[in-house]
DNA sequence: CAGTGGTCTAGACCACAGG
DNA sequence: CTGTGGTCTAGACCACTGG
């Protein structure tokens, strides 16, 4: 069924896993050089390193210069997810969409939002509340600040019709971010525009996104009670 | 203080990232094609190739054959975790690592495991429950099941030393498998080990480990409450 | 059909770190 | 010092797909 790979890197990709995982080269063996194995595959050394750079990048081996590739002892597992936005992750799981303002207001935040954000701590922020919709049921809640340094547009924009989550995306560049996931007990202002129980488990992303030296935006979204977030390994 | 980057497929990438930030290829924008861009650096197109295709891999080009290379109008933010060894995982901030068994008992899973593990409705497998601590507090219980068909080695290890999680990584290898976190809410099982509250919001991560067409394990991790999983973008 | 990205090659030079 | 991986090049052919 599957179609047979025609990229020679990918074939010596696999069959490099394949003597792997059948033991002929067993965690921490040496492996040969990468002239050594172009000459067996009959590929340029090229193919090889881009074969074993993928190996290496996904944590199976272990690349040194001079002192060789080695399989790695143990692997490290390496999950790869996607964060899409609001829309789209409900649209793709069949659902309509609809995203609800729950309140908007300009204030300086707390102390430790403005540290984690490096603004001032005098700094004017808008702070947004919103829920997001799947079929009429709330899907999560996020609770947001914006800086408005980084992004004065934003104190005449309503978010009304487009979420922040979206706006953002379209107007304002970012060039890195720090991500965290974990789980927090519903506060009743949580719970009460989510529908759940007070002190619901429910699943926590918290973001930080930065433009350059500036704090664009802090999220933190609440998913709904049974939420998972999948991916392959 | 940081070192200047050496590698010209590394400069390449950064100078089109940086114009992509300047607006100068806005989202969406037909950027130029792979031999132009060859020209415009001095380098060979492989470089560029090389340079555009890291830039692909994290979402923020889109490139088609002969529709060319794009700048993503939604860059789909793809966040990597590495899923390290509980062992390292502890002993990496510094703390004490122990393992402890709680239970070990051979006996045939509940419907919904054994369907998840695609084996037999009657197939044996051995449950493994077990605390990690760090610093001697309960640090994650993790709940375990071995499918003795794909390990019947397990059978004969006791496990008292050796968590299942290093134990399994060592002896068996693997193909693929799947992953999913999410937020479960403490039952008594997992409150009295772990010493907090029943209720409690744990963060939890489920993994499905496969060997070609055979599940080696399943496993479900609770971490105590407040644990956070953190990666930049 | 033809333009674009995807890949492969043979050869070269270099940075790094083991011995 | 020397072997190894990391990178770069110039050129080539190919697969895919938009027009």
């Amino acid at each position: 069924m599957t179609a047979p790979i025609r990229q020679k890197w990918q074939s010596v990709r696999d069959e490099v896993r394949q003597r792997i995982h059948a033991r002929e080269w067993p965690p921490g063996a040496l492996m040969p050089n990468e002239a050594d194995l172009a000459t067996e595959f009959g590929c340029a050394r090229t193919t090889v390193n881009r074969a074993l750079r993928s190996l290496a990048e996904t944590g199976l081996l272990d690349r040194r210069r001079k002192a060789g590739t080695r399989v790695a002892q143990q692997p490290v597992a390496k999950a790869t997810f996607e964060i899409p936005v609001m829309r789209k992750e409900i649209e793709a799981r069949g659902k309509r969409y609809r995203h609800e303002l729950l309140s908007r207001a300009v204030s300086v935040p707390p102390a430790a939002t403005a540290v984690a954000m490096g603004c001032g701590s005098g700094a004017k922020c808008l702070r947004l509340r919103a829920l997001h919709h799947a079929d009429e049921r709330p899907y999560a809640l996020e609770d947001r600040w914006v800086n408005l340094a980084a992004v004065p547009e934003a104190r005449n924009e309503p978010f009304s019709e487009i979420s922040a989550n979206e706006w953002l995306l379209m107007q304002v560049p970012y060039t890195h971010g720090a991500i965290a996931f974990s789980a927090t007990s519903a506060s009743n202002a949580v719970a009460i525009p989510m529908g759940c129980k007070n002190g619901a488990s429910l699943f926590t992303i918290d973001r930080l996104t930065w433009n350059k030296a500036e704090a664009v935006t802090k999220v933190r979204i609440f998913f709904q009670e049974g939420h998972q977030l999948h991916t392959l390994l």
